[in-house]
DNA sequence: TCTGCATATACAGTTTGCTGTATATTTAAA
DNA sequence: TTTAAATATACAGCAAACTGTATATGCAGA
């Protein structure tokens, strides 16, 4: 993976998000809308993308697609996302995000039995 | 300075040679040119967005603009400097361009100087 | 097999960014 | 004050990206 790569995958403000809550965790399609608060197409469209580009995983659970990052990284990637999440910590949004995140993906029962079996972090 | 703007500034190949060149000191526009091999206008373009942006400093010294990174560095932007001369250090075309700059800035005696009479790093 | 839910894709409009050509600006020196 | 060197800006063409609307796909349950 190209360094420039990474940097372009991280270059709009909603990828960047998406991107900051998968290093904690594989999330699906439904919890980003509801955390990001945006429209599901936007999501799919941005998380296409992402894939497109190799920087996150998807699999299929049922209805719900879980989203994750690659269980193999090259080390530019891993450097960037330790980056990437000693940045956020002192965010407001970032934190906002994490904590929105957490209020999520405890209240659906159903699809955190998927999200389990899908984390690979 | 947002985080999303420090991606968005190292998102071009161009402009992430640049910033990676500035972590090892500044430089006037006449080595960007020989050391990335581009016409001056890219390099003119590249480094007034990368200043629109709060990225990097120029200074005047008679005909030549030294162009260095800002003094003040917010945290993430630190960080990132980092994180990207890290990465920089296995990659061949980083490592071609830091070749060159060695080269490049012990062989203009003239403006050597004014880098030197710039150099906040 | 029909229905509903979750998600993806197609398409179009608008904006942003990258690049090249041409021209302007700034400075030092003749 | 003219000239040349270094750099910047204006403008246009084109490609990429972001967003919204509409529609399609895949899956599970009735």
């Amino acid at each position: 993976m190209e360094l420039v790569q990474i940097y372009q995958c991280l270059c709009d403000a909603t990828r960047l998000r998406i991107i900051h809550l998968l290093t904690h965790g594989p999330l699906c399609v439904c919890h980003f809308q509801e955390i990001l608060d945006i429209p599901q197409v936007r999501v799919s469209q941005q998380l296409a993308y992402l894939r497109k580009h190799g920087m996150v995983e998807a699999n299929r659970h049922a209805n719900w697609m879980i989203y994750s990052l690659p269980s193999k990284r090259p080390a530019e990637l891993e450097m960037n996302l330790k980056c990437l999440q000693d940045c956020a910590q002192t965010d407001k949004r970032f934190r906002g995000d994490l904590r929105k995140r957490k209020a999520v993906t405890t209240n659906s029962a159903r699809v955190s039995a998927a999200l389990k079996s899908s984390a690979n972090l």
